[in-house]
DNA sequence: TCTCTGCCGTACCGTACGGTACGGTTCGAT
DNA sequence: ATCGAACCGTACCGTACGGTACGGCAGAGA
């Protein structure tokens, strides 16, 4: 077998793992400065294994950005005894975790790689991005929000509008002022306010479609 | 003089602006695929004209996005006569604006070279796009948000956090996914919405900043 | 001990592209 | 008519990088 790839189900061994590593962290590190032979001698391996592994450059990007994309899991938030309160806390820890994410290092540097894959007509790696993402969130989302209408606690119509309306609550303009390397947006200045970020999304979202609020 | 490029005025003869067209349009076409051999050759011009006017390849990137950057003018809200259906127009309006804009396909391709220029540890070009984009809207449009709310048509505390919510509740996760190729996202698939989403945008800023609303 | 497999390290090749040099042409100024 | 500046087209150079080939070594199995 020439390929170890495996697009769902993600079997690297440990030494492509630490290949995969080193990957990544040139990418984190150098933008994208990720050739061949910067990985190989990072990692300690041959640009014969590397091309062996992964087929081309692509294909080492792609497992990659994969691999690490894959690797952020949000918590699993329980849907049981659900009231007002725990609700509340559910919401709020979506906000929290998604603004966590994409202030991170790794999430900005993926996502740049992502947006530059797709502006060569390449949107494979857009679509990872996307889908370990935003979507993994959406669907992580929609059933808690229905959820909490089916109790009465939130009120829409379209559970696709509310999520979208939440995710451009917490996440506003955040994210591309990262992706575009906004100075005055330093990580510290983020990740110290995300708690009040987040308190102030979450409200905002109860005051859109809370069960006692006028829909809007 | 060797270099015609003024950053702060617009200085650009006939010829150089189609030069800049030219490169404005590979970029659009091809991605990133912007070599200088390309650009000349489509401007029908020699490289070596392209190296005197614009020094290297970033400068003339540069230049390409500052000057179409520059080109989104949005239209000017008259400011007068604030009442309660103007200001509710002016705003629709910067939504209207504002999702148009970013839609676009040269708005994708600007914020896309930027956001690859980014990767590598340049933020001008970036800073640029930001310029342009959020930050002239943010310009334009506090003035107005602090204009209704002294005619007690909005309620909040900071016009900074006003403006970024209207921002998230406008843009959402259109222009990430924009950015990032989402097939699902076809540009005729948005700009037929647009107009629902413009009304949809206004009245949520209106029902968390408007007068009546419970401050969230 | 022999051999085969997998991998490291390095050298190598081809190409694409940024940047330079130069001859030839147009055109305005004198 | 002449000169010079600006500029076009093309040829050229150097380098960086993707991809390949190969020698050597270490370890597993017979």
């Amino acid at each position: 077998m020439a390929l170890t790839i495996k697009v769902n189900e993600e079997t690297f061994t440990p030494r492509q793992q630490a290949v995969l590593t080193a990957a990544l962290d040139l990418l984190v590190e150098n933008g994208d400065g990720l050739t061949m032979t910067a990985v190989a001698r990072r990692a300690s391996c041959s640009k014969e294994t590397l091309y062996k592994w992964f087929g081309d450059r692509d294909g080492l990007l792609t497992a990659t950005v994969q691999w690490q994309a894959a690797k952020v899991r949000m918590p699993q938030v329980d849907r049981s005894g659900l009231n007002a309160k725990t609700l509340r806390a559910s919401i709020e820890q979506f906000a929290r975790d998604l603004l966590t994410v994409i202030t991170g290092e790794v999430s900005i540097t993926l996502n740049r790689t992502a947006v530059t894959h797709a502006a060569q007509e390449k949107d494979s790696l857009g679509m990872i991005v996307l889908e370990n993402g935003p979507l993994a969130i959406r669907r992580r989302l929609k059933p808690i929000l229905e959820a909490g209408r089916d109790a009465r606690l939130l009120r829409f119509t379209s559970s696709e509008d509310a999520y979208r309306t939440f995710f451009g609550l917490v996440v506003r303009d955040v994210q591309i002022r990262l992706l575009l390397g906004d100075k005055a947006l330093t990580q510290a200045n983020v990740t110290d306010n995300i708690e009040a970020d987040v308190k102030a999304a979450t409200d905002q979202f109860f005051a859109l479609y809370g069960a006692k609020a006028t829909q809007a």
